[in-house]
DNA sequence: TAGATTGTTAATCGATTAACAATC
DNA sequence: TAGATTGTTAATCGATTAACAATC
C-alpha cells in the first residue's frame, strides 16, 4: 500500500462520490470502466479521476481500465468503510432521529450504540431499539464503551460544553451539526466534520438571487 | 452596487460563515472590526477576507476597518436573505420534519408553505401548522403557489422523477438531500444544492482512519 | 497630521488539465 | 502484435497570500 499522507481535502471530498458511482455501476452489473467512461458519467475530467486515484495507488491496468468492484472495495477501504465505527448521537430531536433512523449508515459500518438527550420527557423512550439516555449518564457510558464518533445534533449554545465533555472522555471524532466551528475550539487532534445546513441553504439562496448570470467554477 | 457576476464557488461558500461570525459580533455589541481581528477570530487570512469582500464592493474604510452591522447587512443582501423565499418540503420523514421544524430558517426569510409525502398515513397530519399533503396534490399546488425552493428529503429512487415534476411546474431551485446528483440530470438553469450527509460522514471516517498523519489544506 | 487599515496589484502556491511514454 | 488506456510528468489555470500605495 502506498503512502496516503498529505492528500488534499479536495481529493478526499471527491472519494465518496466516486464510491457512490462505482456502487451504482456494480448494481448495473458493469465490470470494468475506463477513466474516460467514468468521466462522461460523473462530469469530471478523466485526468482528475486518474490523478485522484493515483494518490492512493495504481488501481487500474493499461489498456483495460479499472475493475469496478475492485476499485469500489479499494476506495471503501481508503475511506475506512471496511471497519466498524461506533457512534453515539447527542440530541434526540428531529435531526438526531433522522440520523438514528438512517439505516444505510449501519450498512456502511457506522453502528449507533447510544443516544443521549437532556429532555427528561424522552427518558426511557427508544429509537431503533436504542434507549434514549440522559446526558448525565454520558460520562459513565463513555467510560464503559469505546465511542469512535459522536454526532452532535444539539443547539449551538450547549455544543461547545458537550464537545469538551466528549473529548475529555476520549472521543476522537465529532460529526457536528451545531452552528459553531468546533474545530477551532477543540484540540487540533480531534477530528471534526461540520455540517452547516443553514449555510448550504444560504448558498442556494445566493444562486437563486443571482440567477441568469451563472457563476463560474 | 458593483458587478457580482463571475464570483467563484469558493468565495460564495465562505460568505455564510462571515455572516455567522458577524451576527455573533453584533450579539456581543461589537461595532467595528478590522480584517486582521476577524482573521484572528475565524482563522483565515486577513488578505482572503479583504479579497472576498472586494468581489462585491468596498465595504470597509481605510484606517477604520468594517462596520459590523453594515457588513452583516450587506452580506445578507448578497446572499439574498433580505427577501422572502417560499419553500416546500417533499418527504415528511424525520429529516423533512427536522428541516420543517427548524425555526431559524423562517427567521432568515425561508417560508415553508407546503409539505408533501406519498404516505397516506400522514394525510391530514400537520407539521408546524402546515398540513401534510399527498404528492398527488403537488401539481395543482404548484399551479396556485409560487414556490422558490423545493427541499427533497425523499429516497434516491424517486428523487429524479419528483425533481422533473417540480421543474416542469416552474420550480427553479432544489435543495436536495437524496443521494443523486440532480444537477447532472436537470436542465442547467435549475439551481441545485446537494447535501450528501453520508459523504460528509465518509470524509469523517477517512480522517479518523488516517489520523495522526494529518492531511494538508 | 500621523497611524491605521483598506482596496488592489503582484507573487506564490496549489490544484486541475493536458500530454505522452509506459505497458497491459 | 496493435490498440487501448493507464500512471505520471509537464503545462496551465485559478485561488490564496503578500505587499504596498491610497486614503480615511
Amino acid at each position: 500500500m502506498l503512502d496516503e499522507k498529505g492528500i488534499s481535502k479536495a481529493v478526499i471530498a471527491r472519494l465518496p462520490r466516486y464510491y457512490r458511482y462505482l456502487g451504482e455501476l456494480i448494481e448495473h452489473k458493469v465490470e470494468r470502466i475506463s477513466s474516460n467512461e467514468l468521466s462522461d458519467l460523473m462530469k469530471v475530467t478523466a485526468s482528475q479521476i486518474r490523478q485522484d486515484l493515483n494518490n492512493f495507488g495504481g488501481f487500474g491496468q493499461q489498456g483495460y481500465g479499472y475493475n469496478v468492484r475492485y476499485l469500489y472495495n479499494e476506495i471503501g477501504r481508503i475511506l475506512g468503510l471496511d471497519r466498524t465505527h461506533t457512534m453515539i448521537i447527542i440530541g434526540a430531536g428531529h435531526l438526531g432521529q433522522a440520523l438514528a433512523n438512517y439505516v444505510k449508515f449501519e450498512k456502511r459500518g457506522f453502528k449507533i450504540i447510544g443516544i443521549f438527550d437532556v429532555d427528561p420527557k424522552l427518558k426511557g423512550k427508544s429509537m431503533r431499539d436504542i434507549k434514549i439516555q440522559m446526558m448525565s449518564e454520558l460520562p459513565q457510558f463513555l467510560k464503559i464503551h469505546r465511542v469512535d464518533i459522536a454526532t452532535l445534533t444539539i443547539p449551538k449554545d450547549s455544543a461547545r460544553e458537550v464537545a469538551d465533555l466528549l473529548v475529555n472522555n476520549g472521543v476522537k471524532a465529532i460529526w457536528n451539526f451545531a452552528h459553531i466551528d468546533l474545530n477551532l475550539v477543540l484540540p487540533k487532534e480531534v477530528i471534526v466534520e461540520n455540517v452547516h445546513l443553514s449555510e448550504s441553504l444560504m448558498c442556494l439562496s445566493y444562486n437563486l438571487t443571482h440567477a441568469e448570470g451563472m457563476q463560474k467554477n
